[in-house]
DNA sequence: GTAATACTTGACAGAAACAGTAGGGTATTA
DNA sequence: TAATACCCTACTGTTTCTGTCAAGTATTAC
């Protein structure tokens, strides 16, 4: 259950290829693809959307390509998954845009609220920068936060408290 | 993005209905349906997979209907869900099922473990018995945990945890 | 024993979302 | 002006979702 689209997987994927060339190497859509192993054309659409929401800009003509528009670590997997599949609706009810008609009858609309609001800010703690440093990897797997302090912003180590859990 | 299908919707709502008759009153299908406004059709379907999965019994004939066969404190969430719509698996990589090619490169692999095990952690801690004494309600809004210190179980206090971040 | 109640099962079908392709266009550089 | 590289829209096959339908089995009450 609760599958991520694949629009959404790649999207990340592609981010994190042009995070790595933050600030001033521009990549491809076809270094992209290779990279990750998706289509040209499926990216462009991807990147398109990206772009128009401000996490990425574009350069075009030869040696052009995409790069970020912020820093990686003021890029969360949230704003890139709000981008291409909208906000965490875990029910057409909870959906900004259709409303529910039995609100007050439904027990189970505050759980499915909380559920999503978790996970909203699960991503929201999470980075490129986390993705590129390894950070997040090494958290999840257990190991002492106390390793690295000084490279912990306010952001990492909230991610961390809730891996911990 | 994350959208839980109504399988998995009614499925939990059935189950709050069934849930009200435990230990003695089994609910007919016909009366969960008027009750969730969901077709008996669909219930039928619904329902027999929890029947199979051991969620549930079943009584035929007159006077009939479905029960609960554990107690709803120790039916959760997930327990329901897992049955109607499989693990959370966020990518098709991490579905028990398909394998993936590309673990090890992939950046992305364990940020989606990561998330899947924090909602499945969080909906193993929410019980039927949450949803009806409405204990689970109040503490998502933030109300006061120490208000009813005795009927907290140790579940409970996990998931009241997991709501106040 | 039979009629009414209620669960059981499998097949099927329309609708929507997903995943990706195709083919044209525009801007920039050398 | 040719090559590079991004830009944009439309479309289509596939899969998943969301149910419906129809026929069957088990139990109870009388």
């Amino acid at each position: 259950m609760l599958r991520l689209s694949t629009k959404g997987q790649y999207g990340v994927r592609a981010m994190y290829e042009i995070a790595r060339g933050y600030p001033e190497t521009p990549i491809t859509i076809k270094e992209i693809s290779e990279r990750q192993d998706v289509s040209v054309a499926y990216l462009e659409q991807i990147l398109n959307r990206l772009r128009k929401a401000g996490l990425i800009r574009s350069i075009k003509g030869p040696g052009g390509g995409y790069i970020l528009d912020k820093s990686p670590e003021n890029i969360s997997i949230a704003s890139i998954l709000n981008e291409l599949e909208g906000p965490v609706a875990l029910t057409s009810c909870l959906d900004p845009e259709g409303g529910c008609v039995r609100v007050d009858s439904c027990v189970t609309h505050l759980l499915w609220k909380a559920l999503g609001e978790q996970v909203e800010a699960f991503l929201r703690t999470i980075t490129l920068k986390n993705l590129i440093t390894g950070d997040f990897l090494k958290v999840s797997k257990g190991q002492s936060v106390r390793a690295k302090p000084k490279s912990q912003s306010i952001k990492e180590s909230k991610a961390m408290t809730l891996l911990k859990l």
